[in-house]
DNA sequence: TGATAGACAGCATACGTATGCTTGTGCAGC
DNA sequence: GCTGCACAAGCATACGTATGCTGTCTATCA
């Protein structure tokens, strides 16, 4: 009898079906060249006749390696669970894909950065490494970051590319696409730039879109940000500051805005106020979620290069745990140009009309 | 010397410091009985100093349960990576949380109807069982799920509750939602309704939805839809029908789309077409996806219950693994009431007005 | 006091695969 | 005709845990 009575068909099985050894069958549908193609060909039309698959967990048990990376969310914890910041769901896309390319699973967990998150997955052998999408708090982030290091466990990390020596780091590059944001604003001959979202060492990827900003403005202008407004990422956050910078009385012409809920909060309370867009103010965002084609009127924003994102992660995690290099790497962005920057002819709802960059992407 | 020069503590280590044999510890850890509690506590504090994590594949290897569960997305191809329908990806993060409260690990994956994901998750161990999440060829899928069936494998479905026979059902109460549509629609006194969406045999959800309108116009004003236009999920599909739905020159005042993507694409065509929402045509979309809130003007809509869903779909999966009863549950809706059919004093972007059930679940 | 049950913990083993080492076979070179 | 080598496949074992069964010790009861 080929088959024990109960279960799935181990590689016993197999092996027993074709007149060899249990570890033959491993070598051949693993590939491995000591076993000569006939022999191989034979064992794969068994298997497949059996519908055998192996057994992941003995797999991964006795070659330590799983073939599944975790991939943690860690953010400010909401209190709706659904609410979820919608760029790093696009993001899990690109890596799901990714993943998918190089024959890897994918496990996924939301974490609050209190949680003792840094302990579960490698160590249990869940999981071969690691990727850490959020914002939050960075204090508390590095530390536990340095933690994981410690431990020997292998990640990557979105966000800001600063060579701090805690893990390799993939993220879009901030500075280019504020300067990118400065730029697009002169050009329609916006001087009085305020810029919305936190700029502190705390919020690192905001604080290079900001200088990224500056420097365009500076360097082609010689002028500086009429103001920098903190604002967290959310459209109400955006709200409010655009409220509290209402309430300085300044005059500007141009918010950009850390993100694009930040610029659709901001939009929602320039239009309480009675200003137009992009008449009295032009707005651009960051991120390019579906909702800024949406908007009213349509988000200028900046796109990330989110495939680029999460093949990058990928790539560099797997190299972290082969134990290569693993360079940062830092991905371009490219400007979509909308109406909340460029007044069309009379129609609420263009058809988006992008860079040439952009368009070329599509 | 308690450990093994090289990595991380077993239960054997665990089981020398603390002088009693390795299944004691392993007995301790998991809660058994049969260890005394001054054994257990002496095991778990040493467990606590070494950093100790059971190994995942080990013990999923000798129990044969991998306390992991993979969540199945299954679209439409999509051109782009990070297109994915974003009411699947709220309902993601309903989900993650409740097998966090479950203890149990999500796998995620995304799948095309054509690739044979009914083999590869449940057959390897890889997972406990499936979630699967997604519209599409409703035909295909069937012969899919009958494979699972036939397999032994675990799983239940989002989707329309019918009792087909083919594993656990869970999803919204779409019938009643249409209902809730059509008299709203009613109460605004508009007569001329249409259906944005496909209600054929292929799309269930969207029937029951499109079968609820017409019971509720039927009953309450004998009357019927003024017509019922295709349309996938997409925006562009909203649009596309709209587009098709004005040539024909029928009149109408209210339109009720099956997704709150089909209905921004209506609303663009009928802004385009110099017909005002709500003054000439009210809209009511379904989902309550972010970008609803910030159309213009904001899109009345009908919400599901995500926190339930997620929760219901959880459970009944583990029921289905441990062999208990598996109930089909249908979740309750609510109608979310914002610009799109309640024109609001002079506001473009209204703070949103939610219906009383609405409201209290905030 | 001896039989008996219950509480606690150890022994042996199984889960299904991957891999280092060894063996056997055929063939070329001397 | 003997040594050496490449190729192909088998043998033995390890990965780390969970669990059925067995054994011991103490407390209880007749």
């Amino acid at each position: 009898m080929g088959r024990k009575g109960n279960g799935r068909p181990t590689s016993f099985d197999i092996a027993y079906l074709a007149k060899v050894s249990q570890p033959t069958v491993s070598r051949a549908l693993r590939g491995d060249t000591s076993v000569s193609s006939a022999t191989r060909e034979r064992i794969e039309k068994i298997a497949r006749e059996l519908n055998y698959a192996v057994d992941a967990n003995a797999s991964s048990l006795r070659s330590q390696r799983s073939n599944r990376i975790a991939l943690l969310f860690f953010e400010e914890p909401a209190p709706d669970d659904s609410t979820i910041n919608p760029f790093f769901l696009a993001m899990l896309g690109s890596i799901t894909k990714a993943c998918a390319r190089q024959g890897l699973d994918l496990l996924i967990s939301f974490q609050r950065m209190e949680d003792d998150w840094h302990v579960q997955y490698q160590d249990s052998n869940k999981a071969d490494g690691l990727i850490l999408l959020g914002y939050g708090n960075y204090a508390l982030y590095l530390e536990r970051l340095e933690q994981l290091r410690a431990q020997g466990t292998h990640f990557v990390r979105w966000g800001s590319v600063s060579h701090d020596g805690t893990g390799a780091t993939i993220g879009s590059d901030n500075k280019e696409a504020g300067r990118l944001a400065g730029e697009h604003l002169l050009s329609l001959n916006r001087r009085r730039v305020v810029f919305l979202g936190n700029a502190d060492l705390g919020y690192p990827e905001f604080a290079a879109r900001y200088e990224g900003l500056r420097d365009a403005l500076h360097s082609k202008a010689q002028i500086e940000p009429v103001a920098q407004i903190d604002a967290l990422t959310g459209e109400d956050d955006g709200y409010v500051a655009a409220r509290a910078l209402l309430k300085r009385g300044e005059p500007f012409d141009a918010v950009f805005a850390a993100s694009d809920l930040i610029a659709i909060g901001a939009m929602r309370a320039l239009s309480e106020a009675g200003l137009s867009v992009p008449g009295d103010v032009a707005i651009i965002g960051f991120d390019d979620i579906p909702a800024a084609r949406f908007a009213n009127p349509p988000l200028t924003t900046v796109m990330q290069d989110l495939r680029g994102a999460g093949e990058r992660l990928v790539e560099t995690l797997i190299a972290d745990i082969t134990g290569e290099a693993r360079p940062d790497s830092r991905l371009p962005t490219k400007l979509v140009v909308r109406g909340s920057t460029c007044a069309l002819s009379g129609n609420d709802t263009p058809s988006p009309v992008r860079s040439p960059a952009a368009a070329a992407s599509r």
